[in-house]
RNA sequence: UGGCUCAUGGUGUAACUGGUAACACGUCUGGUUUUGGUCCAGAAGAGUCUAGGUUCGAGCCCUAGUGAGCCAACCA
């Protein structure tokens, strides 16, 4: 966006503080961003929001963007995850500056430790963790001190040296800032820094056994890496005064120091965001796998067959502000249809099935019907659609008696068979249970469309897809819906959110009948069976599977 | 000894730092259309949580309430 641009436009509470940070004097070359996911889990549309924000003022001030990985806890993270979230940032179309993890900074955030010892703003506390959760207190009251917070500078510099040379048990010891037990804020009283864990870390292996925390690892990693301005959710409020005094107390040769403001994280209707209950539904296989297309994961809106650019479109319109929001499911439905009804190929696919016979039409005579591929951008060009005596239409394009709101086909009512003939409803064929077998029409010879006769120009006022029965594809879809009956599932803690899953949140719909030209479909399109929706492939193996993405928008009401 | 944050149509975000609320989604009309899609035109829907105050004038400033969220992991 050039300055022009951005001028009339409204800016968010975070443009806001860039801003007038810039005209306060700050130099705009001294702007950086960072996204700093830990790798402990895939993307979702969340983190999308916050690649968006930053990765965004990184485009808009062309300021670089590091892509930082917070692995401070080897527990929980590994390189599956590290390359599936670098996958998904490149696949939302942001490149980042530099790759960075905060492991890389392990070796001088222990020399600041030692520091902070040194000038006795940090202490080796020897209680065990439910010991120092007691002293913490509660927020109401104050916490009381450790009976280990006065030891001497060398002591604790020799039983940290201890933690690092691995003298202890995970859990015997930590390292805590001495800060201030009756402080307000929880954080503030004297906050762990280094915890011993015994786990190979995926980049540093076994060289540390003892890891530093959040607090202790974000804002320096922040400082080192010449952060201006470190963006994070409304959660982290809290931490902010810590992120601040640790900041101040470590040894500094630069000027320029990192500022941490915080926005809402995005929720989304009958949706779930939490890290924690996404790996439940993946562990307890109620999905397939992070990347399954119900997933609220960038991986599985890609599987759905979301395109990118609808998901920055979304994370555009939902704003940045610290108000606690829920965003409906629809916005997102209309991103993703405005850019597919562009870019999507149309296919006539009928996925519920009767056959239908034309009596007039010559046994045995086959004839190619041209059909675009998009009509909203003819540089999509044209293809050929097999056509004959017996076809396939969908079933609830039909009723045997109709009102005048029924634009499809019924007994005596004409409708125009997409990109072919005009034909009108003669009569049926039921089996003994009623249901209809086989539909029987005429069609006039002369409405062929794009044929240009007086007929067929006709203005008829239904349209119907349709397959040729001896001239198809078999293919399977499945049609997915939303995977929560409820807007907010993890509301009521009480509830186990699973309780709320939509059993019909997946069908799978096997043996449709598609146009015969669906051979030719790739990985990389988007595509939209006609009056049905858009899809995307799934797989390509002997038989084609396909996903809806999400249905045409459906303003009919019968 | 509690602290911090937030409050604008159904949803989300604006309102040039004081001049009687705008945009998007959704909803509803009508038109166009060989997709009941798209597109086009239009409508309804809030007087900005409440009560005071400052001011010629307040959604914006002040005070007090009310409601909601976050914080008591050796998670991030």
């Amino acid at each position: 966006m050039n300055e022009i641009e951005s001028v009339g436009k409204s800016e968010n509470f975070l443009d806001q503080i860039i801003r007038s940070e810039l005209s306060g004097g700050f130099d705009k070359k001294n702007l950086r961003f960072r996204f700093p996911p830990e790798p402990n889990g895939y993307l979702h549309i969340g983190h999308a929001k916050s690649i968006c924000i930053n990765f965004g003022f990184g485009k808009e001030f062309s300021s670089p963007v590091n892509l930082r990985f917070d692995d401070t806890n080897p527990e929980k993270e590994n390189t599956e995850f590290i390359d599936s979230i670098k996958n998904d940032i490149k696949w939302l179309g942001f490149d980042w500056d530099e790759e960075c993890y905060a492991s890389d900074y392990f070796d001088q955030l222990y020399d600041w430790a030692a520091h902070l010892i040194r000038e006795g703003k940090a202490y080796v506390d020897d209680q065990d963790q439910v010991k120092i959760a007691e002293q913490r207190g509660v927020p109401s009251s104050p916490g009381t001190n450790s009976p280990f917070r006065e030891r001497d500078v060398q002591t604790n510099l020799d039983l940290f040296h201890k933690m690092k040379t691995n003298h202890f048990k995970p859990g015997e010891c930590v390292l805590r800032a001495k800060i201030d037990m009756n402080s307000p804020n929880m954080h503030m009283r004297d906050p762990v820094m280094y915890r011993i864990i015994n786990h190979e870390h995926h980049r540093t292996k076994d060289h540390w056994v003892i890891y530093p925390t959040y607090d202790w690892a974000h804002g320096q990693s922040d400082y080192i890496e010449n952060i201006s301005h470190s963006f994070c959710t409304l959660e982290f409020e809290v931490h902010r005064e810590l992120y601040d005094w640790f900041i101040e107390n470590i040894p500094k040769k630069k000027k320029l120091l990192p500022k941490q403001s915080e926005f809402a994280r995005l929720n989304v209707s009958y949706t779930i965001m939490s890290k924690r209950k996404l790996l439940e539904l993946v562990e307890s296989n109620v999905v397939d796998g992070w990347s399954d297309p119900r997933m609220p994961t960038i991986s599985g809106m890609r599987r759905r067959g979301i395109p990118p650019d609808a998901i920055r479109n979304f994370c555009d319109k939902v704003g940045v502000s610290k108000r606690e929001n829920i965003i409906d499911f629809a916005l997102l439905d209309f991103c993703t249809r405005e850019v597919l009804n562009k870019t999507a190929y149309r296919l006539m696919v009928v996925l519920d099935p009767v056959e239908l016979e034309i009596i007039n039409y010559p046994e045995g005579k086959n004839e190619m019907l041209t059909a675009e591929n998009n009509q909203e951008d003819s540089s999509y060009g044209r293809r050929e659609v097999s056509f004959s005596k017996n076809l396939y239409i969908e079933r609830d394009d039909f009723k045997e008696e109709s009102n005048r709101k029924y634009f499809r086909l019924s007994i005596g009512k004409e409708v125009r068979l997409k990109n072919g003939y005009i034909i009108m409803g003669d009569k049926v064929e039921k089996d003994k249970n009623g249901v209809i077998t086989k539909i029987f029409c005429t069609y006039d010879p002369n409405s062929r469309s794009g044929s240009g006769t007086e007929e067929s120009l006709r203005k008829v006022k239904g349209t119907i897809h349709w397959v040729d029965k001896n001239n198809h594809e078999i293919i399977d879809v499945n049609l997915y819906d939303r995977l929560f009956k409820i807007q907010s599932p993890d509301e009521n803690k009480e509830v186990d959110f699973k309780s709320h899953i939509n059993e019909n949140s997946l069908i799978k719909v096997k043996n449709v009948y598609a146009e015969s030209s669906i051979k030719n479909v790739n990985f990389d399109n988007y595509y939209q069976f006609q009056r049905k929706g858009y899809f995307k492939l799934d797989s390509k193996n002997e038989k084609l599977t396909f996903n809806r993405t999400v249905t045409l928008r459906d303003t009919w009401k019968s």
